[in-house]
DNA sequence: GAGATGACGGGCT
DNA sequence: AAGCCCGCCATCT
C-alpha cells in the first residue's frame, strides 16, 4: 500500500539476523531498485531513535562503515557490530564473505 | 513542480 | 593505491 521505499527499507532490514551485515546497495536490490543504494541510506538516515530497525547492520558495498552523520555514528555502529561477533579488520572494513548476510527467505514476504 | 541534498556505487584519472 | 567525477534513486525544502 502506501507503504513508502523507507518502509520496505525498514522491513527488510529488521530481517537481517544477528551477526550479520548487508550492504545499502544489496538491499536495495532486494527491494527491486539495485541502484537505489541512496535511497536506502537515506531512509535509514531519516530511521527514528528507539526504532526496533537494526540499523548497524547495515554498512556500504565495500564492507565499510560510511556514516557520516552524527558524531557517534561509525564508532556506536563498530561496537554493536562487534557486540554480535562481527570482526573489523585494520581498515574496519567487514568481510562479506563471513558476515554478509545473503536473503534465503528472500520473496517470503 | 523544480532544485538541491544525501548513511552509495562504479568508473576513470 | 588514493582521490575525483558522474550517475541513480528517494526525500526535503
Amino acid at each position: 500500500m502506501a507503504r513508502s521505499f523507507s518502509e520496505r527499507v525498514y522491513d527488510m532490514v529488521r530481517r537481517v539476523p544477528y551477526g550479520k551485515v548487508a550492504s545499502y546497495g544489496g538491499i536495495a536490490a532486494l527491494l527491486g531498485t539495485p541502484r537505489a543504494a541512496r535511497g536506502v541510506g537515506r531512509a535509514l538516515h531519516a530511521l527514528p531513535d528507539g526504532s526496533d530497525v537494526p540499523w548497524w547492520r547495515i554498512i556500504n558495498g565495500r564492507g565499510e562503515i560510511s556514516i557520516r552523520g552524527f558524531v557517534h555514528g561509525p564508532q556506536l555502529q563498530r561496537a554493536l557490530l562487534e557486540d554480535e561477533g562481527v570482526e573489523f579488520d585494520q581498515e574496519g572494513r567487514t568481510d562479506f564473505q563471513r558476515f554478509g548476510w545473503e536473503p534465503q527467505d528472500a520473496g517470503s514476504r
